[in-house]
DNA sequence: AGTGAAAGCTCCAGCGG
DNA sequence: CCGCTGGAGCTTTCACT
């Protein structure tokens, strides 16, 4: 576990609301030059604290208006490297989470409509050794990264 | 819905891969100026299609080691309003998703520990007319935001 | 760890096609 | 819609505290 201090908190909160902040907007917010705060986000990243950047895109907006929840269930003999890989080169799988317990993975979907996500799931169901699907189709979402 | 041309999208995705990527990387990428390149993404953030820029940030390294999917039930009476605001005050929970059907929404929390975890669905559990959680412990997760 | 300054690069608004 | 251009602003590195 890396130790961060309370500077590099605030610096990863403002990179937060805006991660095309520039340095020099940062370094007066943290009560730092420019340099040293350019210094504590090269370190970040070395130490893997930040992993990237990223745009954050309305997938609405483009027709991908449909998103939900399935969760997967396999057979007994199922390695989870085969849970991930199988729903992964679904294109529309956004995200991948393996669960302890019941069910064993729960994929993120994004889709343009309803027939789009049936082929989805469809596709999922056999792409590898599943069990059980259940679908939580999403209404409405909120997210602290926005 | 929004259209976007091909070039929009390669924009997309090279700032998807690394947003902070300057409009002078992208440019030659796409075959435009660094002018356009910047007048196509600003006109892609004014239509909302870009909702913003975001550091990633790796919270298991930061000591928030785990990540749970707390599925909720609430009283036949509670309104979407309600469940979003009680959920989301919650501040370990990153993500509220109303849901159609049964459960009535998930959310996404990010805690230190077991203990942590149990702290906070109580939380959940007494914040509004809950009347039932499953908690789904990740185990490992795979984005393609990554 | 931190600062400040110089060189080079990027951004951005205006103009013209 | 596009490209070009120049001044402003930002990043990066270096020497030094």
């Amino acid at each position: 576990m890396i130790e961060i201090d309370d500077v590099d908190r605030r610096v990863l909160r403002l990179l937060h609301e805006d991660g095309r902040r520039t340095f020099s907007d940062i370094a007066p917010q943290v009560g730092l030059s420019v340099a040293a705060v350019k210094r504590r986000v090269d370190r970040l990243r070395e130490t893997g604290v930040i992993t990237g950047f990223s745009v954050q895109v309305d997938h609405a907006k483009l027709g991908w208006g449909i998103e939900a929840f399935i969760e997967l269930s396999y057979t007994g003999t199922t390695r989870v490297n085969e849970i991930v890989r199988t729903a992964y080169k679904v294109p529309e799988v956004q995200a991948v989470f393996t669960i302890a317990g019941a069910p064993d993975a729960l994929v993120h979907v994004r889709v343009r409509d309803i027939q789009h996500l049936q082929q989805v799931i469809d596709g999922l169901r056999h792409a590898g050794q599943v069990t059980g699907t259940k679908t939580l189709m999403v209404l409405g979402s909120w997210n602290r990264a926005s």
